[in-house]
RNA sequence: GACUAAGUAGCUCAGUCGGUAGAGCACAUCCCUUUUAAGGAUGGGGUCCUGGGUUCGAAUCCCAGCUUAGUCACCA
């Protein structure tokens, strides 16, 4: 950020203070009383011309077209756009027409925030505008606005630089205003999910960020430091322990939307800090959440859309439930011709040398199988598709498979190729879990940085009895992604993480 | 982390073979009472991302760096 004033900046200053003299306060505290927003003007007025005969509205000045001793402008309001046509001897109806000549004209810029009151009525060329008898200031612009123009849809110049609308994220909705759409939709499929886990009884719970110990994933915390404590602690990671121990406590079914934060790359579909969203409920396995987790998102796509089907890329995909259910083994057998469940870690290694996927020794089997279904399966899956039964070592707080011990009752669910959502039928033999939770300690020991830690605390809550519970967990910022078409995280984040801006 | 591309006025972008830095919009001054991306005339505005190098001379060529985007890798 320069220090340095632009010609333009100094003189938006200059209007300021000479409106200042004027005895105009380019800040005024009063509030401004508005009566009607745009959009709602644009939808009736043509119809019913005897409506909004005393209109006050108030947006920011977007462009202006002045012809001697009157004028057009444009102001944008938080729905819209509507002109005003401005007249000298209407808003200055005395001898004195210091407000058109000087305060309209000269001092008011682009950009400017100002209240109207006055009649809509429809120019000779046709449009619904705004006859402005009494102007107010509202706040002055010091900054230039970028200029985008558009006629019949098609945009002139428009506000295009990607780094400059992600940093100033509030100028890019200013001159985009049609972004507000994704963001809107996202809140609306929060609200969505929100409101069918509350119609089934569950509770919306907060657990803590804070954790002395980041569990429930496997990735690398954001670490800080407590200093009344002295303690290291961690951003969360997951919310998953946690919720764990509120079934245990004794609720039936609780959710969280939960802002996780991982300390690892960013790109077009990671940020370090995300939303997921987890729900777990009792008495259920991984079979009804399937059955579950497909209402919940058809739900999501016919409250975003309207429809089961979103366009996506040049794809359209069903979210019309059910969901096709494809076990792991079935899907490396279909896409690879190997049947892992015969097969012996050696033969899997050497089949995934024979594919080209790169392997190394210090692979089990689990994460064998789990390199070929991502180099060779999980792409073909476009459509919902439901991936279940993975194995063992993968999924440490995953319960075993009812009839196979190499297996858990696990699924994730796949859209576009991508993984959207994960869920099991929850560990909840604490024998077992200590016993992974030891397994993920000496892959620690043997370098791995995002092997899980053991929660002794979390061990014990199980050891006083769970009951059989099923969670699931889905990303939020990737769901709105789906939903609204957004190639980009970026896209659904107002304020994405950025390298620190150079401040010189 | 690797590779590729981009970075020039407030915004969108040109810039030829290395030879005085350009356009449109925006801004300023003047004219203009129903205009339509831009009414007319005139004018001001630049750390050409940063730092080196080559050269009589660099926005332009070379090297390094910064930022952003894309692809790949890694990772839920």
């Amino acid at each position: 950020m320069s220090l340095e004033l632009s010609e333009q900046e100094l003189f938006r200053r200059q209007s300021a203070e000479q409106m200042r003299a004027l005895g105009i306060n380019p800040y005024p505290a009063p509030l401004y009383e508005v009566n009607v927003q745009t959009t709602e003007i644009l939808e009736n007025y043509p119809k019913d011309n005897t409506l909004y005969q005393e209109v006050s509205i108030a947006g920011r000045i977007m462009s202006r077209r002045i012809m001697g001793a009157a004028a057009f402008a444009v102001i944008q309001d938080s729905v819209g756009k509507i002109q005003l046509y401005i007249k000298r001897d209407e808003i200055c109806p005395e001898e004195d027409k210091t407000m058109y000549n000087t305060v309209f004209k000269k001092l008011l810029d682009i950009g400017d925030i100002i209240g109207v009151k006055g009649y809509v009525f429809v120019t000779q060329m046709g449009e619904t505008s705004i006859h402005v008898k009494e102007l107010t200031v509202l706040s002055k612009s010091l900054r230039p606005l970028p200029v985008v123009k558009e006629k019949d849809g098609v945009i002139y110049d428009a506000f295009t630089n990607p780094e400059a609308r992600y940093r100033q994220r509030y100028l890019d909705l200013i001159v985009n205003p049609e972004i507000k759409d994704v963001f809107t939709k996202r809140t609306k499929i929060i609200n969505t999910i929100r409101n069918f886990f509350d119609e089934k009884g569950y509770l919306e719970v907060e657990t803590p960020v804070l954790q002395n110990i980041p569990g429930g994933a496997a990735a690398r915390p954001f670490i800080t430091h407590h200093n009344a404590l002295d303690i290291p602690l961690y951003l969360r990671i997951a919310n998953e322990l946690f919720l764990k121990r509120l079934i245990v406590g004794g609720f039936d079914g609780v959710y969280e939307f939960s802002r996780n934060f991982r300390n690892e790359g960013m790109d077009r579909t990671h940020n370090p800090e995300f939303t997921a969203m987890e729900v777990y409920v009792a008495y259920k396995d991984y079979f009804w959440m399937m059955d579950f987790t497909e209402e919940m998102i058809e739900r999501v796509a016919i409250a975003i859309n309207g429809d089961t089907k979103v366009t996506l890329g040049d794809k359209e995909i069903d979210f019309k439930r059910p969901y096709k259910r494809v076990t792991m083994g079935e899907a490396i057998l279909e896409h690879t011709g190997y049947d892992i469940n015969i097969m012996s870690e050696e033969e899997l290694f050497a089949a995934c040398k024979k594919m080209n996927i790169e392997v190394d020794s210090t692979m089990g089997k689990g994460k064998l199988i789990d390199e070929i279904f991502g180099e060779k399966c999980e792409h073909h899956y476009v459509q919902p598709t439901f991936i279940y039964d993975y194995p063992k070592e993968m999924s440490p707080l995953t319960k075993e498979h009812r009839s196979n011990p190499e297996l858990t009752e696990r699924f994730e669910l796949f859209i576009n190729g991508k993984e959207l959502a994960n869920a099991y039928s929850e560990l909840n033999d604490p024998i077992d879990q200590l016993d992974r939770f030891q397994q993920q300690l000496k892959l620690q020991e043997r370098g791995d940085t995002e092997a899980m830690f053991i929660d002794y605390d979390f061990v014990r809550a199980l050891e006083y009895g769970m009951p059989p519970t099923s969670g699931m967990g889905i990303g939020i910022d990737r769901l709105t992604m789906f939903m609204t078409n957004s190639p980009s995280i970026q896209d659904v984040l107002f304020f994405p993480q950025m390298k620190p801006e150079k401040n010189d």
